[in-house]
DNA sequence: GCTAAATGTAACTATTATAATTACATTAAA
DNA sequence: TTTAATGTAATTATAATAGTTACATTTAGC
């Protein structure tokens, strides 16, 4: 899982708790990055239809009407990306021995068996419900 | 999580295969890489004891007597690693602001229990059970 | 219409993480 | 005593990731 990730979901909880149009510079001072990058990110999550994007002069991005509901799993998608992710693989599929030519495939089917069970819990966790974590018991301020 | 884990995962699997003393040399052969990496990390395998080091001359690695009933969690945990590891950190606790003060926390608190729920899946996968996918439905074969 | 201010996107650079290599002290069999 | 192995650290090379720059496109406001 790569850092958009975490950036995606901090940039959707702050329109969420903003409640109003924020440009790409906003949104990267608060989550202390570069506006390029946030455009990149949330760009993906415009695609996805998980956020509003509004173009020219005085735009930026603002959260959709149910967007306390989005779950992370959805942001996951939006972004294209598994949580477990090991890019190297041992062996070599051209060896005689199984052991060698199969490990990266038996290796390849375990990722996938992790990441269902992640995306089964990111299913559980919402836009909405982060925002309530961070101000559990607290009233809502800037 | 790092490469070191299929990595380590494919040497004990070869070394419940083999059955008998393999040097560091022959598990790189079959791995697809070089000595000094396998013997970093079988060595880490070795103090966590799931592994046998002998030393001198005609040494190598030796599968310990119940090899096939190693989790993959006990390999996770020797190797010091998480399933899922997000180093970058949004946000600013020193900020006012308790989105980009307290995101970073709660992110990683979700990074916790995505580790758990995989750990939980990898006690149940086994170094034997691993050999046994890789050979179903055929004899042992070199 | 013209200007200003914003996003979308690509290309490039810098930094960090990872894998590979090299080297050598230590160990123990022959 | 020699040889062949592991243990481990230091270094180098490569790959992945984040940051930066640039500019075309879009649209509000004058």
């Amino acid at each position: 899982m790569t850092a958009e990730f975490p950036l995606a979901v901090h940039a959707l909880v702050y329109l969420l708790h903003r409640g109003q149009v924020i440009s790409s510079q906003e949104l990267a001072d608060n989550i202390c990055t570069n506006p390029a990058r946030v455009r990149k990110v949330l760009s993906k999550l415009h695609h996805a239809g998980l956020v509003e994007a509004e173009r020219g002069q005085g735009s930026g991005y603002l959260t959709r009407p149910d967007a306390g509901a989005i779950t992370l799993r959805a942001v996951l998608r939006a972004l294209d990306e598994t949580p477990v992710a090991v890019s190297w693989r041992s062996g070599d599929v051209d060896r005689a021995c199984q052991v060698s030519s199969g490990m990266a495939a038996v290796m390849d089917g375990l990722y996938g068996q992790l990441n269902e069970q992640c995306e089964k819990k990111l299913e559980t966790v919402t836009v909405g419900s982060i925002n309530d974590q961070l101000f559990r018991g607290k009233e809502k301020e800037k």
